[in-house]
This record gives C-alpha cells, sequence and structure tokens, in this order.
DNA sequence: CTGGAAATTTTTTTT
DNA sequence: AAATTTCCAG
C-alpha cells in the first residue's frame, strides 16, 4: 500500500473513502486521473476482485492508459477491471443479454452515417420534403431524445415535444421516430444511442438482469461526470443501487458534451440523490503555470452557473500568454509552424512537446501545411476516422452481412460494390417483393430463383450465393483469414488494385492495414472473444484518439480539436481560430446556455498548457469556398491583459476585457487600440515572421532543414519559394512541381483553356490535369 | 446500368 | 474547396 504516499493529502483521502456515496470535484490539472487509478488500485490491494469493479471512462483510450498504471501499481490482475466507455461496456452487456430485448447476440452497431442512411430511406420512402425533414436534425433530434430516456412510445406523454414539431410542420416526426427503431430492429441494429437507451431499458424489464449486475459490481467509478447524459445517468443510479459505492469524479467547468445531451445539473444535483455523499475537492493544479491559471479562472468566472472552487498551483508564474492576429488562415498556419520551429531551437524542445488545438477539424488543413512545409512532423486526430474511410467501410459492410444477415445498411452499402449490375431499380423491386411475402430482403435475395424475379434473378442469386459461402466459411475460419478472402473474392482486391492513381494507391493501403488490424485482434492474446461479431462490435466504437500511436516514430506535434484534447497537457499549446463565429461558433452567440459551454471549452483548451501558451486568430479565413471576415474572439477580452502579451499588428484588435458584463474587474483600461483603422498594407503586417518569407522550402522529405537564419532574404527575388502557388507564369512545360496532395511531379503540357492555363503533370504513374490558378503547385529547383 | 460531368450544398464538437 | 447529389450520354 506504499503507493499511496505518491499523492497529496487531499488526493489521499479522496482515494481511499471507498464505502459510499462520493463526489470529487477536481480541477483542471490537479491529478484527477491519477487519483482514480489510485483508488482502483487501493481496492484491489485490500484483496477487492477486479471483476467486481465497474470504472467507466470516456475514452477507451483513457481507459487503457488507466489500466495500464493500475498494473502497475497491483499487477496483471488489473486486467480483469471491468474498465471502458459507456458505450463499450453496455455493449458488452447487451450482447450477452441480448435475448431479453429479442436480439441475436451478434446484432450490428450503426453509426451515425447508418442511421442517417436509415432516416433518409424512410424520408424518400414517404415522400416527405427534405427541406422540412432535414436528415441532420432528424438524426439528432431522435438521438437527443432517447438520451433524454424519451422512446418512441414515449413522445404522446411529451405533448410539448409533439406540438414543436407541429409548429415546424413536421407532423409525422412521431411516426418517423416509430418507424425508425422498427427499421432498426428489422435490421438487427442498435445505433450509438441504443447502446445506452437498450440497456436502460433492459434493466428497468428485467429485474433479474438488473439484479444480476447490480450484485457484481461492489464499486462504480465515473469519470467525467459532468460529460454524463440522463440515460447514462438512470443507469448508474439503478447499478449501484444495491452496494452504494459509487464514486463519480468531474469537473462542472469542464462540461462540454451538451449537444450530446451531456447534463451538468448530474454534478449539481448529485447531493440531491445522495444526501449521505461525501464531497472531496481537489483544487491545487500540478499541470500550469501561474498565468495560465489566473487566465484560465478570469475565463471561467464568466459563467455563472457553478460549484464554487478554488483553484490554485505552486507552479512558477511563466511567461505572459500570446495573443496573435494573422491576415488569415494561411499566414495563421505559417506563424504557428514557424514559431514551434523557432521555440524547438531554442528551447531544445521535442515536436511531442507541442499541441495545436482547434474549434473545428475543417481548421487542421492550414497547419498541416505549414507544418509540412517547414518539415515539422505531426499527427491529426479526429476527422475521418480510418474506418469511416469509404474502402474500410466497404470490407467492414460485408463482414458485417456476413454476421448480421439482417444487416440492411451493410446490405445496401455493398450489394452492388464492386458493380454487379445490381442498381437501385434492382433493389426497390427487392424491397417490394420481400413486402409483399412478408419475407426479409436476405430470403428474397436467398431464393431469388424461386420468386418472380424475371431478368435480375440471376445477379442477385449470384450475389446471394457468394455471401452466403462466405457465412459458411466464417464457422471455419477466423476473422482474419475471412476478411482476406472477402476481399479477394468479392472483388475488392481487384478493384481497388486496378485504381492506379494516388488516391487509389492511398485506398489500396488502407484496406491493406483494415486486414492487418484484424490480423493483430486475431492474434491478440489479451482478446478472449475472437469472433467475428467481437471484432465488429470493437471496432464500432473506437475512435481516432484511441488507435493506438505506432512506437516507430513518435515524435510528433499533436493536432486535434478542442474536445479530444479534454484530459490531455502538453508543454507547449497553440490555440488558433479564436474568432468571434468561430469560437465561440455562430449557433452559440444567441444563446447563453450554448454561450457558456463554449466559454467552458475554451477553459479546456487553456487549461491544457502547461508552459507556454499560444493564441491566435485570423481577421479572415477561408470557409466553405469563400472568404469571411471576422472579429476576434470575445472570449479573448475576458483575459486579465496583465496576463497577455500582443504580438503581431493589433490595429484591430476590439478588446473587451471585462466587457461581458459577469466578471469582478469592470471596465478596466485593457490593450486597447483605435478601432477605425482602414486595412494596413499587407506587406509588413507580420512582424513576428520575419523568417517565414525567406525560410527556404524543403523539396522532400527526409532532408534535414537548413539552418533557421541561412539565407538572408534575396528581397529582390520576386518568388519567395512559397510552397502555395508559385506565380503560374513560373510552371514551364518540363518543369519539376510539387503539389501539397500528390507530391512531386514533372509537367508535360500547358495548354490555355479560355483565361486559364491547365496543365498536364504527371505524378508517379498517373497524370492529372490541373487549372494552374487553383492547383497550388510550387516548381522545385531542377 | 454505368461512369463521368454538372449542379448543389456545406453551420461545430463525438461515442 | 470539397463532398454529395443529380443529370445525362453511352
Amino acid at each position: 500500500m506504499d503507493f499511496l504516499k505518491d499523492l497529496n493529502e487531499n488526493q489521499q483521502q479522496s482515494a481511499t473513502a471507498l464505502e459510499g456515496p462520493v463526489m470529487i470535484v477536481a480541477g483542471a490539472g490537479s491529478g484527477k486521473t491519477r487519483v482514480l487509478t489510485y483508488r482502483i488500485a487501493y481496492a484491489m490491494a485490500l484483496g477487492n476482485d477486479p471483476f467486481r469493479i465497474l470504472a467507466l471512462t470516456f475514452t477507451n483510450k483513457a481507459a487503457r492508459e488507466m489500466r495500464d498504471r493500475i498494473e502497475k501499481l497491483v499487477g496483471s490482475n488489473a486486467r480483469n477491471l471491468w474498465m471502458g466507455t459507456f458505450h463499450s461496456i453496455f455493449a458488452r452487456v447487451l450482447r450477452a443479454e441480448a435475448k431479453h430485448l429479442g436480439f441475436e447476440s451478434d446484432f450490428s452497431i450503426y453509426d451515425s452515417d447508418d442511421s442517417k442512411s436509415v432516416i433518409k430511406g424512410i424520408v424518400k420512402e414517404w415522400g416527405l420534403d427534405d427541406k422540412l425533414y432535414k436528415i441532420n436534425s432528424l438524426a439528432s433530434k431522435i438521438s437527443s431524445l432517447k438520451n433524454k430516456l424519451i422512446g418512441p412510445q414515449d413522445l404522446p406523454n411529451h405533448p410539448n415535444f409533439i406540438e414543436e414539431e407541429l409548429l415546424a410542420g413536421r407532423k409525422r416526426f412521431p411516426e418517423l421516430f416509430v418507424e425508425y427503431q422498427k427499421r432498426l430492429f428489422k435490421s438487427g441494429a442498435m445505433d450509438f444511442d441504443d447502446l445506452l437507451y437498450k440497456t436502460w431499458w433492459l434493466f428497468n424489464t428485467n429485474p433479474e438482469v438488473l439484479y444480476k449486475y447490480q450484485h457484481r459490481f461492489h464499486f462504480i467509478l465515473v469519470d467525467e461526470y459532468q460529460d454524463t447524459n440522463p440515460v447514462q445517468y438512470e443507469i448508474i443510479k439503478m447499478l449501484s443501487a444495491v452496494f452504494r459505492n459509487i464514486c463519480v469524479v468531474g469537473d462542472d467547468a469542464q462540461s462540454i458534451y451538451g449537444f450530446r445531451g451531456a447534463d451538468i445539473s448530474n454534478i449539481l444535483n448529485y447531493e440531491k440523490d445522495y444526501p449521505d455523499y461525501r464531497l472531496f475537492k481537489l483544487e491545487q493544479n500540478y499541470r500550469s503555470t501561474k498565468t495560465i491559471v489566473a487566465a484560465a479562472s478570469d475565463i471561467i468566472k464568466n459563467n455563472l452557473k457553478q460549484i464554487e472552487k478554488n483553484i490554485w498551483t505552486d507552479n512558477d508564474i511563466g511567461e505572459k500568454i500570446t495573443i496573435t492576429r494573422c491576415s488569415n488562415d494561411t499566414e495563421e498556419g505559417k506563424m504557428v509552424a514557424q514559431s514551434i520551429f523557432e521555440e524547438k531551437m531554442r528551447r531544445q524542445k521535442r515536436n511531442n512537446d507541442f499541441a495545436i488545438l482547434y474549434r473545428t477539424n475543417a481548421q487542421s488543413r492550414s497547419m498541416e501545411e505549414a507544418l509540412r512545409r517547414l518539415n515539422i512532423a505531426y499527427r491529426i486526430y479526429g476527422g475521418l476516422s480510418f474506418y469511416q474511410r469509404k474502402e474500410v467501410k466497404d470490407l467492414i459492410a460485408y463482414l458485417r452481412l456476413i454476421a448480421n444477415p439482417s444487416d440492411q445498411e451493410a446490405l445496401k452499402r455493398i450489394i452492388n460494390y464492386p458493380a454487379r449490375g445490381i442498381g437501385d431499380k434492382t433493389i426497390q423491386k427487392l424491397v417490394v417483393v420481400a413486402d409483399q411475402n412478408n419475407m426479409s430482403i436476405w430470403s428474397v435475395i436467398l431464393h431469388a430463383s424461386s420468386l418472380n424475379l424475371g431478368t435480375i434473378a440471376n445477379k442477385v442469386s449470384e450475389f446471394g450465393t457468394m455471401i452466403e459461402s462466405f457465412m459458411i466459411e466464417s464457422k471455419k475460419m477466423n476473422a482474419a483469414d475471412l476478411a482476406e478472402l472477402v476481399a479477394k473474392q468479392s472483388g475488392i482486391l481487384h478493384d481497388l488494385h486496378s485504381d492506379k492513381s494516388v488516391e487509389g494507391l492511398a485506398r489500396f493501403q488502407n484496406l491493406e492495414e483494415l486486414l492487418n488490424g484484424i490480423r493483430e485482434f486475431v492474434d491478440d492474446e489479451n482478446q478472449e472473444d475472437k469472433s467475428l461479431s467481437a471484432y465488429l462490435q470493437n471496432i464500432a466504437l473506437v475512435s481516432t484518439t484511441d488507435t493506438n500511436n505506432d512506437e516507430e516514430e513518435n515524435d510528433k506535434v499533436t493536432l486535434m480539436s478542442i474536445h479530444m484534447a479534454k484530459g490531455l497537457e502538453f508543454p507547449f499549446v497553440y490555440l488558433v481560430g479564436l474568432e468571434d463565429g468561430l469560437f465561440p461558433g455562430n449557433m452559440s452567440l444567441t444563446d447563453k446556455a450554448e454561450l457558456e459551454e463554449e466559454r467552458r471549452l475554451f477553459y479546456v483548451a487553456v487549461t491544457r498548457a502547461e508552459e507556454v501558451l499560444k493564441i491566435s486568430y485570423a481577421v479572415t479565413r477561408f470557409k466553405n469556398g469563400s472568404i469571411i471576415f471576422s472579429e476576434p474572439s470575445r472570449f479573448l477580452g475576458e483575459i486579465n491583459p496583465a496576463y497577455v502579451s500582443i504580438e503581431g499588428n493589433m490595429n484591430s484588435v476590439r478588446p473587451v476585457y471585462g466587457g461581458s458584463g459577469t466578471s469582478g474587474y469592470g471596465n478596466r483600461p485593457v490593450y486597447q487600440r483605435p478601432n477605425e483603422v482602414k486595412t494596413q498594407s499587407t506587406e509588413n503586417e507580420l512582424t513576428f515572421t520575419p523568417i517565414s518569407k525567406s525560410s527556404p522550402s524543403f523539396a522532400s522529405k527526409g532532408k534535414t532543414p537548413p539552418p533557421m537564419f541561412s539565407s538572408k532574404k534575396d528581397s529582390s527575388a520576386p518568388s519567395n519559394n512559397d510552397f502555395i502557388s508559385s506565380d503560374p507564369s513560373e510552371i514551364l512545360e518540363g518543369c519539376q512541381v510539387e503539389h501539397a496532395r500528390f507530391g512531386i511531379g514533372v509537367v508535360e503540357k500547358i495548354e490555355k483553356i479560355g483565361g486559364d492555363s491547365r496543365a498536364s503533370i504527371r505524378f508517379g504513374s498517373e497524370t492529372k490535369s490541373l487549372v494552374l490558378k487553383f492547383a497550388r503547385l510550387r516548381v522545385l529547383p531542377s
């Protein structure tokens, strides 16, 4: 039990208070994960059975890391803990108890694309106006209802909601909700929200099942409690009702998943549910400098509802937070990349020490391009996850169909991929025949020859026979072998292999990676259940943050959304895109609660930084193909200027410290400057990046960049080696150029079409025709 | 039915 | 700028 001495007194108390309801309010950087880890280790050291400890985390990654740390403290027994995300833990429960709900245990899990596709199908079939019945808003409505424990059958009890829909002209929404759930059931599928909603339903309607799990879990711990929604809340409440050893850890100031139904009142109302609870507060921040901690408290003070805490730190004062104005998003990228480059040199830091955080994933692009140009290795998290790529989803759809032939989304996806002449018309016919005979589509396919299907019968049965043979094989071989077989025999492999374009090659490689991934799953000794459906359930719930960092080349700058960064920390944080309309986002500007959530998000972002925080914003930015102008974020004015140093040309900053009224500082004089100022000449704007314009270009990866100040700008030369847009006139036939995505190529031909010059450029084996004006090519020295 | 071209839309964040 | 949907010739 020695390990407890690693904790400070507060932490120790909260880690050892095992019995009864406990709430730990843990400020950012106060060692929350540490406490949770030690708490579990402590319970195990006292002899508690890990099988009887349930720990719910927010990401799979968090679960894995915690498990590893516990293992180091108390040994390999930690593997037996029930630890994971709500979704993965309860998917596991549902798999075991599926029969109580009328599902097979290898039910499919629909991701949001599948869900939307189902909804779209209904809207189309019913001939509804898709301007009124917007797929996205329908999907999120259904999702949030289920998260609030309102199933389709409960809608009549919520007349105000129905009325709302009526007013909006969507009187068929209730029916649609019913139909949606019906179709999922027919497909033997649950969506993400069902994994929670159906668990709740299961426990509610099957006392004996509830009894079993209630008595199994002696200790229940919930991480990131501020981000739980009503279903999760009810599930926890039911499960902990017997032993009442429920420990929740969270920070109301970091609640940022309201859009997913998270409800801060869960944390604020804990007291009501458990009047005898014990409250612990972790208020000492071990992560950040005094400056950062103080600035963060400044920010969060502008929110009204919160649990009182006083975050403080013993750390150094540290450096001021910088705020940099950039003329546009490209410049912002350059500025950030340049700054990382310099800080790395000056302070002997590694790429790993840096993170670039943004509000929306789309912002990664300008950062990427700039980092690439300076040869700084980076890694992007989020955005399209590996499993969301088309080629990957295609093969997975085959596997899903094999595991669960009722899965209609999987069927729809692959029945004509690779193309086998089964188009929309044919599919519609299948649906009609299925309805007429009250059969599933799958059985229509199987019996195509005996049903009156005419000319299409052949193609359809051929497809059916193929899938059927895969099903038979799946009983005999493991998931990895099966996947390879499917990839080959379905023709996917051939289809991708014959595509010689750069993108096609990437797709082929992704497929190979997928096959390797399945192989790894099968070979993994820790994986007890190696069935195909186990694999499918597994990958349905992994996100990009969860994917294992490949160890080989791990020194990379991190790029991710602020949401994904929650729980992480970095010595240097670049927080980009602080503009009104982007952060806080347009949608939240009118709603107070949403604005407060954005502010908490800002708080989360700021508190990720350990030593240095650099904030930036751009005056103009590319969005949806056009340039938009924006004002600096209103949040910037909420930081006490004493902690801030302004970089670059700030002529048009509109500082508003204290301006939002709720903070205690009133109208303090600020870094205000006259607001009029017509646009200043762009040339001398970025005074803080003197090197950017002279920065040499690095033609290919692998070469080390030349020393920073080597070529002191040849200001006479018209071209500045910028990657982007060498002047079109410089691009000549026969010269070598580099494209951000396609790599290095040779210009074969240039022709004028209309006013534009169009070039044929050969990249490897592929020739592309690009309009020079748009192509963003950089001429390479020959 | 297929593949490509043209038109249209895109308003966050994630399990 | 990019992705998705619709349109159209073969």
